[in-house]
RNA sequence: GCCGCGUUGGUCAAUCGGUUAAGACGCCUCCCUUUCACGGAGGAAUGACGAGUUCGACUCUCGUACGUGGUACCA
């Protein structure tokens, strides 16, 4: 079953994608799901001085673990091919020039220098930033002012030129927001933004008019970010002609730095040791790669799940929801107008619950692969499998796996001496050189009798069993952590149980 | 500066005029566990401020403050 709701997230392949992104991405694709339409991606590369290659496949991976399917894309094509922005310069070249003829957008000659000198002369303290807008356009250069045969001569030596937009004089601009109501806007306060750059590329605010309205989008989700500009499109697109078929606007709420003030940016995670970017991202100028939530150990529903409490609630007393749950619960009613602070803590807490609540064969096999990453040589998958079901209640993260779980295949790799110094003694020492006897006697080497061993030979030696257990389990683990020490023992053998104590040094 | 948007505990948040103002994260105490967790019980902590509307305001209106975004031939 299918609906005409289609929604697109169109990122621009500049570098890593901001877990903000993603959570445009996510509510739109929510959003579409929810009502049996098509989720869009759109690439918008615009700037071909920040395009990055390699960007956009990127994006596509992402959007992939994350389990955001997408119904059209560059890189699968679709009816409304091309997704690229840069591959149909021509499509928006068109329709500047119609506004163009229309008398709703004009030729603009004015060179950067000519622009940055008419803004140093109309600053003022009350006006520190002015505006290309309907005070000045009669002022530079450009074809509002110019004879239509100095336009002509100009653009017959090709000189460079923009196309705006005229904003409209004395209008106000009203829309209805599907998060926050009633938004109004007036015009005279709207500068005339450039809609062709002098390069033949659109800016974002031509193209993403243009290409909602050709890709059918009904419902357009961006962030915050985006609202001063809003009344700008719903002027071109009523300038367009193209009003019935404008979609329906949603602008979502920031995502905030958890400490301070501000949108949370890639500087914020390193400063606060924390990924921001939902996958790895590495720089090609500089080499430097940027920690994703994936490689630190993130399940992608998990990921998915946080992301999406941040901003929305269901309004019941639940947070953990599947992907397909969120389809089912989320409504644009329900997201928050205001910016959310993002709190690592409890993105952990998200990932914590989701390993926890996983079953071991789920995530089985990102185990074994993380494993064999870090040469932990997994003897049998069904070993593996136990570990899995026997640690993942103590692993916040996918990596936990790693000292949760590594000793039962391998001697850990340090032993943490300074737990069991303060209490060690000769006495203790010598339990231990026994214990290899006794445990080597156990016939049938199971966690209940080799607990009975060690404990009978504690009250022969007169010793408190808690204080026996562990340093028992220093040998075993190397630290102060692990599940109950006598399952540890069954599990990576006599031999090897034997052998980590008989290996222990007090250095 | 101007314009837009916002404002419930430290954080995420429920409430859509009448509640002892949910729940979660984090924090603290205790139980369980002679590791670390998990689990369980409890605790501290909230409506920015000022007017108004109303029998009644966290909820509606206005103002103030504060925060945040925009103010590019970037998106």
């Amino acid at each position: 079953m299918t609906s005409n709701v289609r929604t697109r997230f169109a990122p621009s392949p500049t570098g890593g994608l901001h877990l903000g992104g993603v959570r445009t991405a996510l509510y739109s694709y929510l959003f579409a799901k929810k009502h049996q339409g098509q989720f869009i991606l759109r690439v918008e590369d615009t700037d071909q001085s920040r395009y990055v290659s390699g960007a956009e496949q990127y994006i596509a991976d992402c959007l992939a673990w994350c389990g955001i399917n997408t119904d059209e894309s560059p890189l699968q094509g679709g009816p409304y091919a091309p997704y690229r922005q840069s591959e149909r310069k021509d499509i928006y070249k068109q329709y500047a020039l119609q506004l163009v003829s229309q008398g709703d957008a004009y030729y603009a000659f004015d060179t950067p220098e000519e622009l940055e000198s008419m803004r140093h002369d109309n600053k003022t303290a009350s006006n520190p930033s002015p505006q290309y807008d309907h005070q000045v356009r009669m002022k530079m250069k450009n074809s509002l002012n110019l004879l239509p045969d100095e336009v002509n001569a100009l653009l017959a030596v090709n000189t460079p030129y923009v196309i705006r937009y005229k904003v409209p004089q004395n209008e106000f601009i009203t829309f209805n927001d599907m998060i926050r109501g009633e938004i109004s806007n007036d015009s005279n306060l709207l500068d005339d933004k450039v809609l062709l750059k002098a390069d033949g590329m659109p800016t974002y605010h031509l193209a993403v008019v243009v290409d909602d309205y050709l890709m059918k989008i009904t419902h357009a989700f961006r962030g915050e970010e985006w609202l001063p500009s809003a009344p700008i499109h719903i002027l071109l697109w009523k300038a367009l002609g193209w009003e019935q078929a404008m979609p329906q606007w949603a602008h979502l709420p920031l995502i905030l730095k958890p400490d301070g003030n501000g949108k949370l940016s890639k500087r914020d995670g390193e400063r606060l040791g924390f990924p921001i970017f939902a996958m790895d991202w590495t720089d090609a100028q500089t080499r430097e790669t940027t920690k994703g939530f994936k490689e630190i150990g993130f399940l992608p529903e998990a990921f998915i799940n946080m992301l999406a409490m941040l901003g929305w609630s269901s309004g019941e007393a639940k947070e953990l929801f599947s992907k397909e749950e969120l389809i089912e619960k989320f409504s644009i009613e329900r997201v928050h107008k205001a910016g959310a602070k993002f709190d690592f803590e409890k993105a952990k807490w998200y990932n914590h619950e989701w390993i926890k609540h996983s079953a071991a064969e789920t995530l089985f096999p990102q185990v074994k692969a993380l494993y064999e990453k870090e040469n932990i040589a997994v003897q049998h998958d069904d070993l593996l499998l136990k570990i899995i079901s026997l640690v993942k209640d103590r692993c916040v993260l996918m990596n936990d796996f790693i000292m949760q779980g590594s000793y039962f295949f391998q001697k850990p790799a340090s032993i943490d001496t300074e737990a069991v110094k303060p209490k060690w003694n000769e006495e203790k020492q010598l339990f231990f050189q026994e214990l290899s006897n006794v445990l080597d006697a156990i016939t049938v080497w199971d966690a209940v009798n080799i607990e009975t061993a060690f404990k009978e030979l504690a009250l022969i030696k007169n010793i408190k069993v808690g204080e026996l257990q562990l340093p028992f389990r220093v040998m075993l683990v190397g630290g102060k952590y692990g599940p109950a020490v006598f399952q540890i023992a069954e599990i990576i053998g006599k031999d090897e149980t034997i052998q980590r104590c008989n290996d222990f040094k007090l250095s």
